[in-house]
RNA sequence: UGGACUAUGGUGUAAUGGUAGCACAACAGGUUUUGGUUCUGUUUGUCCAAGUUCGAAUCUUGGUAGUCCAACCA
């Protein structure tokens, strides 16, 4: 754990279910009172912000006990995985601010799993069975009732000895063969009817190449990983409860004699995140960016971290809202306005203020000289002192928010209209004169006239007035794209919502998706000027519009085609007023 | 109609048999050179029923509702 902010140390709070399991179990002496995790990621995506739920907690306990949480890459399936992906979760673990300790791949145990599944099969406790996948899913039964043995579970074991060398070497078709476990066709947990255990993949392995043919399982690699490792608490979430006595199992099976009863690692699983409005899983987040419904895994509306680390999330606001949300065994569905409370919240500490105007109209002031422009001194973060101050040049001609003027204003609208004081952010109060319109009765142009006493830091200023707007000097600004971004779905539960849908109207999943899809989760603002300040303005550098809203430097922006992302409006009790 | 798991304000979460608390959201007001921030206050809750107990959100039983499990995915 490297960047842990002072009120993250500090807060102190109860104990989650799984740290009280963790410390009962250190108090009991298992694992000779050592705590070693790991996050097991399957490279065949990008991390999302469910990932850095389990990471919290998987480094977070680790670091709580002085253990180590190493990353190990869960690679068993050749045909969905690549090293684009290896490298990028690598990244984004590191900048959510945490690092492993070593870095392990299930597929440097692919010889130790080979060997222990010749064992196994040696004991009569796997067999290879011939069978295609429709007959043995039709053998397993189903919950209500048992399943059927195939007939090859008690075939001879030299047969399936050769066989399974077979399924290795290339001679095996896929799909012809697997390696299944010998446990019980019978058992209430499908898991344990006759598992398969291993199956034949022709697909070269990002890191093994064509080493292999026969791969394992997911429930034949992961506990043994963990027990190779070291691992003492193996954190996962909820769905793999019913995997836990497999887990088990072959745990007992590979550990035989070879150590101490009490020296192996435990399951133990906590609710997954779920977020309104939000698709999290992989499956469906590839399909968005396979099929261009978004502009890549980092799109900013995507739910994936480099997704929200090119929106302007910071990373500790992530960690906060997971530390808000807990963990529990109960199947949660988190608003999202507590994601963006958190963000907001850490950004309103360390974000610099700025000046920019996203619909712009212009603002003549009548009766301040023309060519004179003066250097106004603006406050980087009222919040902290120390940031310091930056200037800004006023002239006479500024942009203003189309918003900020009303010909015919409201009582409670306490910005620019006709004889109206207003004060310009950092600068005058000016008084609003009139304005002109075009032939459609559009407003082009704002006049007004500033009191030259009232300069910010001179006493003239000290008057109550009502409204401060903000604005840039027409000749003094850069021209800036801005990208405004909202909810990618326009139902709440897009998760249960596409299953509804798809049942419905026997549709597949994309069909399902472009009918959820929310039109205008992307507004691109061509139009909008930001102050000079910004110029040298670099991704992640944490910005407030002032007024607006919190943004980023896009990464395709250029000194030439300023392009800025909104991370989270601000609160706006006015619009809410307005309504 | 098998097994496993879960149920606390609108949402999430605490309470570990002893005052139901916190955060977000919502609402009202004060402060404010961001209608931001901040501060104060308000509204809203233990799924139902029976039992155990001096005392139950917590334990028991029975309902009800929800989640997961029948991939050669992880």
């Amino acid at each position: 754990m490297t960047e842990m902010n002072a009120t993250e140390a500090t807060e102190k709070k109860s104990l989650n279910f799984i740290e009280q399991a963790v410390e009962n179990d250190l108090k009991e002496g298992k694992n000779g009172s050592k705590v070693q995790t790991r996050f097991p990621p399957e490279p065949n995506g990008y991390l999302h912000i469910g990932h850095a739920k389990a990471i919290c907690l998987d480094f977070g306990i680790a670091a709580q006990h002085g253990g180590v949480c190493n990353l190990r890459f869960d690679d068993t399936n050749p045909t969905k995985e690549d090293m684009e992906y290896v490298e990028a979760i690598k990244e984004d673990i590191k900048w959510l601010g945490f690092q492993w300790g070593n870095e392990y791949y299930a597929s440097d145990y692919f010889q130790q799993l080979w060997d222990f599944a010749i064992n196994l099969i040696k004991e009569g406790k796997a067999y290879i069975d011939e069978q295609n996948s429709e007959q043995i899913a039709a053998q397993k039964g189903t919950p209500t009732q048992p399943g059927t043995e195939s007939p090859y579970r008690n075939r001879p074991i030299e047969e399936s000895l050769e066989l399974f060398e077979k399924m290795n070497s290339g001679e095996i078709e896929e799909g012809k063969m697997v390696l299944r476990a010998k446990i019980d066709m019978a058992s209430p947990n499908m898991h344990f009817r006759d598992p398969i255990i291993y199956r034949v993949v022709k697909t070269p392995h990002h890191r093994t190449g064509d080493t292999w043919k026969a791969y394992p399982m997911y429930d034949f690699a992961h506990g043994q990983s963990d027990y190779f490792e070291g691992v003492t608490h193996s954190l996962c979430t909820l769905e793999f409860v019913p995997h836990r006595p497999l887990y088990d199992l072959f745990v007992d099976w590979v550990k035989e004699g070879k150590d101490l009863d009490d020296n192996r690692p435990r399951q133990y699983e906590f609710n997954k995140l779920n977020l309104n409005y939000t698709l999290m899983s992989k499956r469906n987040l590839l399909i968005l960016v396979k099929e261009h419904l978004v502009n890549g895994w980092d799109d900013p509306r995507m739910p994936t971290l480099c997704g929200f680390r090119r929106r302007g999330y910071s990373p500790e606001s992530i960690r906060k809202f997971v530390d808000k949300i807990g963990y529990t065994t109960y199947d949660a569905l988190n608003d999202f306005a507590l994601l963006e409370s958190a963000v907001r919240e850490d950004l309103n500490s360390r974000a610099t203020r700025v000046s920019a105007v996203i619909n712009p109209v212009k603002l003549i002031i009548t009766n301040y000289p023309e060519g004179q422009v003066e250097e106004m001194e603006a406050v980087n973060n009222p919040e902290d002192p120390s940031a310091g101050t930056h200037t800004i040049e006023f002239s006479r001609e500024l942009w203003i928010e189309r918003d900020d003027f009303m010909e015919d204003a409201p009582k409670k609208y306490f910005r620019m209209t006709p004889g109206q004081e207003v004060r310009l952010k950092s600068a005058y109060i000016v008084k609003c004169t009139g304005c002109k319109k075009d032939d459609n009765g559009n407003v082009t142009e704002v006049y007004c006239e500033y009191d030259p006493d009232s300069k910010t830091g001179m006493p003239g200023s000290n008057r109550k007035i009502k409204g401060t707007i903000h604005w840039v000097s027409c000749a003094h600004c850069l021209p800036a794209e801005v990208r405004l971004y909202d909810r990618l779905w326009k139902v709440e539960n897009p998760r249960d919502e596409m299953a509804a849908i798809r049942e419905a109207k026997n549709c597949d999943a994309l069909e399902a998706m472009k009918e959820m899809i929310n039109p205008d989760s992307l507004n691109i603002l061509t139009n909008c000027y930001v102050e000079k300040y910004l110029a040298n303005a670099k991704p992640l550098d944490y910005l407030q519009f002032q007024r607006i809203g919190y943004f980023n430097v896009d990464k395709d922006s250029t000194a030439g085609h300023l392009i800025f992302n909104r991370t989270v409006s601000l609160k706006d009790t006015w619009s809410k007023i307005n309504k």
